[in-house]
DNA sequence: CTGAAAGCGCTAACAT
DNA sequence: ATGTTAGCGCTTTCAG
């Protein structure tokens, strides 16, 4: 007795979980063709591939990731490492490469990168990012030249938002145009002492938007022939509290100033809060320019440069996958122009 | 000749990437050795487990997660599902999330569930997600339990925040209890024409936090001999500027209300826009109550509802990552203890 | 245009 | 305590 009928095992093992096998049976043709056929390559008679994708559909087949990945190399991933998870920045951004990604049929997974260890961990693969992900986003982080085409030899592909790059496009604002025009709003309007909100504490080198920011800060003064004040440059830390501790240091200085450009709408926001606490007048006290052009900041009036921050991400994302085919990135910048949006925390001093 | 010294293929294929099999060459061990000394598991000796342990170093070998994805089918990676995924609540929910899991080395994958269709691809898998991750935190939107069962049954474990569910754990605060305890406050305060700000305007069943805070804002006008008006509800979907554009609407009225319940503080944030506007005093001509202590709730001085949101992302994850090694889920609630915090903007009517 | 078969790199039974 | 080996489910030459 040959067991025709009886002998096979059972084809359903994890139900409802087809494999490949299971529709080249169904469909009478071999896994090499159901692969073809399904993800669209070409030698596939149009019939047998109309067959193919029905009896697929038919038992809700799906090409297991961990399979294809380990048998392509690619993972249908990409990362988006930020230094500061939360804030209005960071969800922007990852609203806009989610999208993109999800469109594409691209996962999205989410980096922190807030301690320089963990910076150093991602960029120097130690903990084997580089074969979870095809291709990365980095948000304000810069890293060396020679870091980076480390990145590029693991064959990852990069593309940053905000920090610009020689070796990975990247897109963003001018962001010595940045401090140069929020900084030549508050001299045109009489301002001479002028502080600024810089980023993070540690680790300056490494984010280089707000060393920018201040260069175009630093060039504004210089054009109207004013000198800058180093006590007047203080970390923010780009949040609210950040701003509110920066504005408090500033106006226990024995020359306090009277205006403030800060480099996020977020420690803008902290500084207004200072300000009504003290009972301090703004703009007629104090003027305040922010970056951003958060939701909110039309709530507290705030005058800001705008940057439509979830279109960058996704322009990013668009420019990663599309470069994931390519051998060698083009190191292309995408800048948004410039947009002053004036509102009422800016006006000329009492003073003037 | 038998070409001992020159016939084998290279051993290094891919260059820096060492396999199993090279560090259980080197080590002069098998790979099932390496595989167990690497993983901590049992019955390695101690001598062994280091020697293997120092040559994989040395190799800076990491398995590859694509091969181990495939032979024990986990994927190390979790996702965490939300509906609207820029905005204040979002990203403190996956900031609190990341943080756990990276420690745990778990990915974090996001994913946007705004649409309706794409709400159902994820419940039904239509996407193949459950094989590309382990567990899933839902972030504020409910499904059946039969739903949510079918995802159990693919062995996916879920934890929901905000929402809860009688199926998975779930973390969050008494949602009826945030909607009583808002609006008794502006009642105690003398107001009896009070209006709310709600969530998503579509498929309002979908998300059961709005509905249950609207309960407890019936609550507190029953307890009171109060009736509610169904004009004085409209939609604000979260956002600033819905609630901007609510309380438009609601000033539209023959007899407007003298205070709001905003269900989030962004959408109280675009409320106190719009007063401010329209010259209306808060809180003399209008009280505003919001839900969430948002950073910027005290700039504005807005009264509301305290909650630590990505201490809810951090539980949420740990409670799903513990879970991983359990059967079956325990459908536990986590809820903290409700804090209204009063602020500037409620205050008794000017009609009182 | 289609099929057979050799991997991809790891894990987990099953031996020893 | 350690080794052997059979998969995991797919992709991709190489033949035909």
């Amino acid at each position: 007795m040959i067991g025709v009928t009886g002998s096979q095992p059972n084809p359903i093992s994890r139900p409802g979980r087809a494999t490949i096998e299971d529709v080249a049976a169904a469909a009478g043709v071999s896994v090499a063709t159901v692969s073809r056929a399904i993800r669209g390559l070409p030698n596939v008679a149009t019939s047998t591939r109309d067959r193919v994708q029905r009896i697929a559909a038919e038992l809700s087949y799906r090409a297991d990731p961990a399979a294809s990945r380990l048998a392509t190399g690619r993972s249908q991933a990409i990362g988006v490492a930020v230094p500061v998870l939360n804030g209005w920045y960071f969800s922007n951004v990852v609203a806009g490469v989610e999208a993109v990604c999800t469109e594409a049929g691209y996962d999205t997974v989410v980096l922190g990168i807030s301690s320089a260890e963990q910076r150093a961990r991602l960029i120097h693969d130690t903990d084997g990012i580089h074969r979870r992900i095809d291709g990365l986003v980095f948000v304000d982080v810069s890293y060396s030249d020679d870091e980076l085409i480390g990145l590029a030899d693991r064959n990852l592909h990069v593309v940053t938002i905000g920090a610009r790059s020689s070796v990975f496009p990247s897109v963003g604002i001018d962001d010595v145009e940045v401090g140069r025009l929020a900084t030549e709003h508050l001299i045109e309007l009489g301002h001479r002492r002028i502080a600024v909100l810089t980023g993070l504490a540690e680790d300056p080198l490494a984010f280089p938007v707000p060393l920018r920011r201040l260069e175009g800060y630093g060039l504004a003064h210089r054009s109207a022939g004013l000198e800058t004040d180093r006590s007047l440059e203080v970390v923010g830390n780009f949040s609210v509290a950040g701003g509110y501790e920066a504005v408090n240091e500033l106006l226990a200085l024995d020359e306090p100033p009277t205006a403030i450009f800060a480099m996020s709408d977020e420690m803008a926001f902290g500084a207004i809060q200072l300000a009504r606490e003290r009972g301090i007048q703004i703009p007629r006290d104090l003027s305040i320019v922010g970056v951003d052009d958060h939701e909110l900041s039309v709530v507290v009036d705030l005058t800001t440069i705008h940057q439509d921050v979830e279109d960058h991400g996704a322009r990013a994302a668009r420019l990663l996958l599309d470069g994931l085919s390519t051998e060698r990135p083009i190191p292309a910048r995408l800048e948004d122009p410039l947009e002053l949006v004036v509102r009422g925390t800016t006006g000329p001093p009492r003073t003037a």
